[in-house]
RNA sequence: GCCGGGUUAGCUCAGCUGGCAGAGCAUCUCUCUUGUAAAGAGAAGGUCAUCGGUUCGAAUCCGAUACCCGGCUCCA
């Protein structure tokens, strides 16, 4: 009998049986066989020294793809829990999975480690590495399996839950031994912990067992691991410099706001140049909603606590809300965590007719949430921040229509910030916990499909995500170096039309019940600043800017010149200005590129006299002379000009 | 909220086992009058996060609080 095994290039080729993935990979070449780490059958990933047991598809894992490296950090993972348990007798093991750039372990060991335990656990690390111990992998029946991780109860727990999911059918577990150390694991692994050539130790951390925090605190160690050092220290190179954009740090350097401590956790003063910005956010951000059939409105920053009961948050959403003033004699107001109900108030403050729906109301809405002291995070997370919310009003019928123009709206936005690279998530219903009728949902789930479908959005469906009142679609989008950022949201609403009582009167005379969208397209204009921030790592396109053009006298007899180019680019709208400080040209133009000013103009001698002035432009890096002032003026406001 | 680490000048950070609080940059003053990534000199700047404790003596040791950082969501 021979192993037909067909390849990834369509070709099919006959193996003796029981060849293992390694001898294929051989069969094809010496370099595959050494950059190999598994193979997949029928898409299921088998170690390369497992004997290949049937006919099928098979392609070959190369250490340096994404698949491989989860083998490489998932033997990682094996190894460095084998050295823990070496080091610390008592210590036990939870689980240790490949996560994206790494892998972790979580132990049970009765204290923190600290930094000295990991270095000490990365030698010991090394020297199994060094020794070249083989993988074996095992198969036992599950009371076997319960018996050898007696001692193990977090080993235990999996062991049972295998049992229960996998029901009948699935009686044996499998287990990885190399050397003395054995641990339950699905792999696949690498052949032998020589194979490991590039892995380091990152942080430990608190985790709670299955992540919930009703269960024990365990010990998790993070560790990052590649194909070689190369790639190691690549990785390490990109956390270095997602470190330089970090919002945080570069919010101080460029002196846009700040965390007081004096104000509160997750709360940021905004200063000049940082208000600036921000205006230019909001700014663009009302323009173009007037613009789109929006209509702007206001509404406060508190309500009387019975609001939030008639809209749910109360009831869902208290612990996220800042606590109640009381006051009139016992009346309780709550500050907004939502801007929703204050634009239902709206709709509802005289009857509608169908002739005016779709209505789209927007505000620029502050809302304050308490987000629980351990998360809270630069500007990313805050507990005070302001979203560019809309609540849209429409029939039924308008849905489809409505969405489509709206995910049209949300791109054209996105895009206008510099941004090209997108990714949604469809968030469908949870039969188990929802409300509406089935035609509702159906409608709605189809209706967001199709609007991806043709804006051309990759998308990821998330079943049975949706919140209880309705389905929704997330928006990411890639960051310059790759990140991923969630900013819009498009959300159905099937309850507050509800919870309110809202109708509009049909062309038959009849009431109805609009639907409701939510969204948000920056998401919060603080999250948002801190992405741009992050993205562009401080150096904003011109029109975002707080600074668009810097002035820089060669002398101080040339300063009224310079005073006098500051007008007049000022009355071109540009954001300008004069460096006249007590300094050297060098040192000016330094402070202007380490402020990430887009536009450096240098005004000496003889551009007073031709009235002229030198040019340096960010991008260019290198500076034009005797441009003349007009022109200067001219190019300066044009390149300056919002997308719209 | 929980686990761990932290908070020293505006910023970045030294300050060992308790014994007179430091540097660089920024700021201010003076000199220099400058043509594309840091001119020179001097000065000023601190309740060592806050409150309490231990001690002859606390930035340093202990406790509480506030704030910050890394995690607690990748599932054998």
């Amino acid at each position: 009998m021979s192993l037909q095994l067909k390849l990834p290039d369509g070709s099919v080729r006959s193996y003796e049986d029981g060849a293992t993935g390694l001898d294929v990979a051989a069969s094809i070449g010496a370099g595959l066989a050494r950059a190999a780490v598994a193979v997949t059958l029928d898409g299921e990933t088998l170690d390369l020294n497992r004997p290949i047991d049937r006919d099928g598809a098979l392609s070959v894992v190369t250490e340096n793809t994404e698949e491989g490296r989860h083998v490489l950090r998932h033997s990682a993972a094996h190894v460095m829990a084998q050295a823990v348990l070496d080091l610390y007798p008592g210590a036990t093991y939870a689980i240790g999975p490949p996560i994206t750039d790494g892998f972790y372990y979580d132990f049970d060991i009765g204290r923190p480690f600290t930094p000295e335990d990991l270095d000490r656990i990365e030698a010991r690390m090394q020297e199994i590495i060094e020794i070249d111990q083989s993988f074996v992998r095992e198969s036992l029946s599950i009371d076997d399996a319960l018996e050898l991780f007696a001692d193990h109860p977090f080993k235990s727990e999996i062991i049972r839950g295998v049992d229960e999911a996998e029901g009948a059918g699935a009686t044996e577990v499998s287990i990885y031994r190399n050397d003395s150390f054995v641990d339950l694991c699905r792999g696949p692994h690498v052949s032998s912990t020589g194979r490991l050539k590039a892995v380091k130790l990152m942080r430990s951390a608190g985790a709670y067992w299955r992540g919930d925090e009703k269960n024990p605190q365990l010990q998790r160690i993070y560790g990052t691991a590649w194909e070689d050092r190369k790639a190691l220290r690549k990785y390490l190179n990109r956390l270095e410099e997602a470190e330089k954009r970090d919002h945080r740090k570069l919010g101080t350097e460029l002196d846009l706001y700040s965390f007081p401590s004096d104000l509160g956790s997750g709360l940021a003063v905004w200063h000049p140049k940082g208000g600036l910005l921000r205006k230019e956010i909001e700014d663009y951000s009302r323009r173009t909603h007037l613009a789109n059939g929006y209509e702007y409105v206001v509404s406060p920053h508190v309500a009387k606590a019975e609001l939030w009961e008639t809209s749910g948050h109360l009831q869902f959403y208290a612990e996220s809300m800042y606590p109640a003033m009381e006051l009139d004699g016992g009346q309780k107001y709550y500050v907004k965590p939502m801007n929703c109900p204050f634009h239902i108030l709206i709709y509802k403050s005289r009857s509608r007719s169908y002739r005016e729906l779709p209505l789209r109301f927007f505000e620029l809405g502050t809302v304050y949430r308490y987000e629980r002291s351990g998360v809270v995070h630069g500007l990313l997370r805050a507990r005070g921040f302001t979203q560019d919310d809309s609540h849209i009003f429409t029939t039924f019928e308008q849905m489809p229509n409505e969405l489509q123009n709206l995910l049209d709206f949300v791109l054209m936005v996105l895009r206008d910030f510099g941004f090209d690279e997108f990714e949604a998530e469809l968030s469908t219903r949870n039969p188990e916990k929802s409300i509406g009728s089935d035609e509702l949902w159906d409608v709605a789930e189809a209706s967001l499909a199709k609007a991806l479908e043709k804006a051309e959005l990759p998308y990821q469906m998330a079943h049975g995500e949706g919140s209880f009142y309705g389905p929704k679609i997330d928006i990411h989008v890639k960051d310059a170096i790759g990140r991923r950022w969630q900013l819009s949201t498009i959300q159905l609403d099937f309850a507050q039309p509800e919870n309110f009582g809202l109708t509009y009167t049909s062309s038959e005379n009849v009431r109805e019940r609009p639907v409701m969208i939510h969204r948000a397209l920056l998401g919060s204009i603080e999250r948002f600043v801190a992405v741009l921030v992050e993205h562009y790592a401080g150096a904003f396109p011109a029109w975002l800017s707080p600074v668009q053009a810097t002035i820089v006298p060669v002398a101080d007899r040339h300063q009224d010149y310079a005073f006098e180019v500051a007008a007049e680019l000022k009355e071109a709208g540009v954001r300008v200005e004069v460096d006249d400080a007590d300094e050297t040209v060098g040192e000016k133009i330094r402070r202007a590129i380490t402020q990430k000013h887009p536009a450096i103009l240098v005004v000496g001698d003889s551009d007073v006299e031709d009235r002229t002035v030198g040019l340096r432009l960010r991008e260019d890096d290198a500076e034009q002379r005797g441009i003349p002032l007009d022109e200067a003026v001219a190019g300066l406001a044009e390149r300056n000009a919002p997308p719209r």
